[in-house]
DNA sequence: GGGTCTAGCCTAGTCACCCTAGGTAAAAAA
DNA sequence: TTTTTTACCTAGGGTGACTAGGCTAGACCC
């Protein structure tokens, strides 16, 4: 008997690639099992339970999305930045809808200080300093922009834009530039 | 034997109720038998499947999120009637997290043509006529403050605010305050 | 090289949920 | 009252999550 040599990182790949393809819901162990040649109960050897398996997609994607950020932002300011930023979050969101979908379930807070949301978080206040805010507007601001690119995202899947002929491109761009107009004279 | 009294709309509600306080994730075809006391084969007869019990939930939320807005929209124009729209969307988002949920799976577009979501989108066109804002603009303002709106309290929800002490009230408020700056003055 | 240990798989079985088929009793209609 | 329809039932199949316990290939040790 061959081993499949499943480990924990190699699940982990695979089932995120699989959220891609057909949609996180639809990860089961049973379908990762299938996907190794072996059978689901010996995924538990890997992986602690279902749960476990999904978070560990969420840190695969937020580590992902992280690095793509900081590549995008390397060496730009100001609108730039901003828009460097939320052309990578958008298009890591929509070419990897599964993984995006993964992020979104609520870690416990240990986990979630120890994950890459919290670089994500760190480089989201960097673009800011270019617009010069002082706290506590710079956290209002923060989320202000973090709601913005989740929910434009998040929406444009569900399509929630689809009943308006408007490319979703160009709104986009023009969102950016809303946002860049408010960050540059925040209100007091 | 005495029956149950089962209808749809019954099962739907219930369904909703229980989505608030369980999570939409829970909320199961067997559960929500349990809970009016009769086998789950019998809820069949009411609803097609799942997806069905979640897409009538869906639309449920749907009404009564466009009923609330409007009513709380009456008699108010600009900034008023922006911050009004916004807080009725929060508060019922807060207090119904299972229904809010519910209404993020998304519809066939025939079903989307015809629910309450149409209504939100008028609503929010009514808005921005105090902003005098010209299409294109218009529809990308309309999904720029439908992003904000749903990434806030999205993210909100799941947590995403946690790691920082500032007041998501307050980080709201500043939030309407200046989607009502980029909505006066929007960048052409 | 032989013995041991353990990682990595297995089978078997439980339980929950979704859903279908077909039966039966209560309520409504004729 | 008889008939029809409505609202429930039992029985059973399929899938998925997960546990307990067994077997084996290969690493490690003498």
């Amino acid at each position: 008997m061959a081993r499949a040599g499943v480990t924990a990182e190699r699940l982990t790949l695979a089932a995120a690639e699989l959220a891609d393809e057909i949609g996180m819901e639809n990860v089961t162990v049973a379908a990762l099992a299938r996907q190794f040649g072996v059978k689901d109960a010996s995924l538990y050897f890997h992986i602690r339970n279902a749960h476990d398996l999904r978070v560990r997609v969420a840190l695969l994607a937020l580590t992902e999305l992280a690095d793509r950020v900081a590549s995008a932002l390397a060496g730009r300011a100001g609108k730039d930045a901003l828009v460097a930023f939320a052309n990578a979050y958008r298009t890591y969101a929509n070419e990897h809808p599964g993984r995006y979908a993964a992020m979104q379930i609520d870690l416990d807070p240990e986990t979630a200080a120890a994950s890459a949301g919290v670089r994500h978080a760190e480089m989201t206040r960097a673009i800011l300093r270019g617009y010069r805010l002082a706290e506590p507007d710079q956290t209002d601001a923060v989320r202000m922009m973090h709601s913005t690119f989740h929910g434009f995202v998040s929406l444009e899947k569900t399509g929630g834009f689809r009943h308006t002929p408007r490319s979703t491109d160009d709104s986009w761009a023009r969102t950016l530039d809303a946002l860049d107009a408010v960050l540059s004279n925040w209100p007091a």
